[in-house]
DNA sequence: TTGAAAGCGGTACCAA
DNA sequence: TTGGTACCGCTTTCAA
C-alpha cells in the first residue's frame, strides 16, 4: 500500500473544522478567526498538506500555469529570452508549460492545450497565431502577450524590441563614420522584427542622403543563423563598407566567412549586429551590436499579463522597449 | 455573457448519451460499439470539444505534465539539452513544466510544485533533489529521473554521458601526439560529470605513463563559463602542451584568453572541450571537442519515464552515452 | 453496450 | 465566524 497524499480532509478532521474552513486558512479568502486559522496552519505543516492544483484550478477554471511558446531555443538570443520569461513567470507565482513549435500547425495545436490546461496565460514568442484560435482565449478571458511579433491581433498586448530606433543608430553609426556603400543581411523567410529592422535602416540611410537604390545591397540568405551569414560572405561579390545584420547568429557567421576569405572588421568593413548575444561579446567576434532588453522585455510581458487578467476589456496595449548600441570592435569609433 | 467551454455533457446531450459513453469513445477506454463512438466524435468535433485537463488530471490523479528542472540555459548546452527534451517530451504527447532553478531550495520547491501538479514524471538535469522528496515522488509513483547527475538516489533512474569515456578518448588523443606536460581546467565547483571527466583522464594519463603528479595541472577557475576559461589563461604561467577542458565555454573563454596573450592552439598547445556546442563548431574556434549525444540522452530519458510509469517498483537503472572525439583544429591530427 | 452514480480534491455560496 | 453543500468536469466501477 502506497501512501496517498494528504488533503484538506484530513487536515480539516485533524484540526477539528470543516474543509471549509481549511479552504479559507490558506487562501485568506473569506472570513474565519485568527485562531482557528493559525490552528488550522499548524496541521496543515504538520501533515505537510499541499494544495492539488488540479483541483484547485478546476474550481477555478484557471491554473496556475502560464503557457509560452517558443522555437530554436538552441538560438542563444531566444534562450536567453526563454531565460528572462521564466524568471519572471516564477518570480509571480507560476508555473511555465512551455511548448518549442517548429510549424504553425503545431502553434494552434499548442495554444489547444494550454487552454485545455486553463492557462492563466499565453506568452507567444514565436509564430503567428491564428486569430481564431487567439479570439477563443480572449472569449475565455485568457490573456496573450505576443513578444517582438507584429501587433495586430486585437485584445493582444504586445511587447516589442524598439527595432525601428535600434536601425537608426546603426544607420546613423555606419554613415558617421564614413560608409558610402551599404549592406543589408536578412534571412530569406525573415520575422517581421527582421523585416522592420530592414525597412528601418534603408529609410534611416536615404533620410542621411544615401542613395539607397543603388548603394544598399539586400543580402538575403536562405540558410539560418550563423550557416545563412556564412554563405552570405561567401557569396558576395563587392564588399559594402557598412554592413547591418538582422540578428547575432548572422552577424558572427558573416564575419567568420569573411574571415575565412581573408577579410576582416573593421578594416575591411564595418558590421553591426542585432540582438547582443553573450557570443557577440566573446574576444573573438567583440562586435558591435544592438542590444535587445530582454529583462525589460519579460517584465513586460508579464506586467501585460497581469494587468489583463484583471481588465479583460481593456484595449490592446504595445511596449516598445529600449534599444542600445553597443559599441566594440567591428566598428569604428566615432569619437 | 462569454462563452462557456464545451463539455463533456454537452456532447453526451447532443449525441443522445450519458456522459459516460463520451469519455469512453474519447479515451478508447471501456467498451462501446463502434458506430456509437463514431456518433460521439463526430459531435464532439462539430461541437469543438476540448477534454479539460484539469478535470481528467483529478480524476486520474495524474496530468499530462512532465516536470524538467534546468539551470543556466543560456548555456549552450544546456539550452540543446532542453531543446531535446522539449522535443521528446511532446512527441510522447506530454507537456513540460520547466523551472529554471537558482539554488538547491529551489529545487526542492519546485518539487513540491511538481506534485501538486501531479506530474507523469520528472527530469533533473541540476542539482541534487534532496531524498527525502524523492522518495515522495517514489511514493506517489511520480517517475524521476536525472540527467548526468550522480547515480546514487534509489528509485530514480539516470542518464548519463559517458564521461569517463570522453576523457579516456582525450587522454588518447594528447597522448599519442606527443604531450608530455597537461593541464585540466574545470571550475572549482564543479558538477559530478565534471568531476568525473577530470579523475578519468588523470587516470587515463597516468595508465599512460604520465607522471601525473608532475605533469598534470589541475587549473580550476572560480568564475563560471567563458569567464572562466578566459580568466585560466591570464593567469597561467606555463602553458601545458595538451589541455582538457570540462566542458566548451570554459574551453572558447580559455582560448580566447590565449589569444590575447598571443597564443593559438594548436601550435602553441592543444586543446580539448567537452559537449561540442554549435559554437565549438565555428570558424573561428573549431574547437576538438567531445560530442553529447543529446537526442540519445532525451530519448532515454523519456524511456525510462514511461518503463518507470509501467512498472514503479523496478530497480533503479542508468544509461550510459556514448561520447564521441570530434576531431577539427586545436588538436594535432594522429595519422 | 450503456447509464447511473460515486468520487477526484477543492472552492464558494448560503444559512446558521 | 463557521459548516453544509452544490458544484468544477471528467473517470470509472457497478448494474441493468
Amino acid at each position: 500500500m502506497h501512501k496517498q497524499s494528504v488533503t484538506a480532509e484530513d487536515v480539516a478532521r485533524r484540526a477539528g473544522v470543516s474543509r471549509a474552513v481549511v479552504s479559507r486558512a490558506l487562501s485568506n479568502n473569506g472570513s474565519i478567526s485568527p485562531a482557528t486559522r493559525e490552528r488550522v496552519l499548524q496541521v496543515a505543516k504538520e501533515l505537510g498538506y499541499q494544495v492539488n492544483f488540479l483541483a484547485q484550478g478546476l474550481n477555478r477554471r484557471r491554473s496556475h500555469l502560464i503557457g509560452v511558446i517558443v522555437s530554436r531555443i538552441d538560438d542563444p538570443f531566444r534562450s536567453s529570452l526563454l531565460d528572462g520569461l521564466l524568471g519572471e513567470i516564477q518570480r509571480n507565482g507560476f508555473q511555465a508549460l512551455v511548448t518549442e513549435i517548429r510549424s504553425e500547425q503545431e502553434l494552434a495545436e499548442t495554444l489547444r492545450h494550454f487552454t485545455q490546461f486553463r492557462v492563466s496565460g499565453v506568452i507567444v514568442t514565436s509564430g503567428k497565431p491564428p486569430e481564431a484560435l487567439v479570439s477563443e482565449c480572449v472569449q475565455q478571458q485568457i490573456p496573450v502577450v505576443g513578444i517582438n511579433r507584429q501587433p495586430d491581433i486585437p485584445g493582444v498586448d504586445y511587447v516589442c524590441s524598439d527595432n525601428a530606433a535600434g536601425a537608426i543608430l546603426a544607420a546613423e553609426q555606419l554613415v558617421k563614420t564614413g560608409c558610402r556603400r551599404f549592406g543589408w543581411i536578412n534571412n530569406h523567410h525573415s520575422t517581421w522584427a527582421g523585416r522592420i529592422r530592414g525597412e528601418a535602416f534603408r529609410l534611416a540611410l536615404s533620410e542621411r542622403g544615401v542613395d539607397v537604390d543603388n548603394n544598399l545591397a539586400a543580402l538575403l540568405s536562405s540558410a539560418e543563423g550563423y550557416e545563412g551569414g556564412l554563405q552570405t560572405a561567401a557569396g558576395l561579390e563587392v564588399i559594402p563598407q557598412g554592413i547591418f545584420c538582422a540578428n547575432a547568429q548572422l552577424a558572427c557567421g558573416f564575419l567568420d566567412g569573411m574571415r575565412q576569405r581573408g577579410k576582416d572588421a573593421p578594416q575591411d568593413f564595418q558590421l553591426i549586429g542585432f540582438d547582443n548575444t553573450p557570443q557577440t561579446a566573446q574576444y573573438s567576434y567583440r562586435l558591435t551590436t544592438l542590444n535587445q532588453d530582454v529583462a525589460e522585455i519579460s517584465r513586460l510581458a508579464l506586467m501585460h499579463l497581469l494587468e489583463r487578467a484583471r481588465t479583460p476589456l481593456q484595449p490592446s496595449r504595445t511596449s516598445w522597449v529600449k534599444v542600445d548600441l553597443i559599441h566594440r570592435q567591428t566598428s569604428f569609433s566615432l569619437t
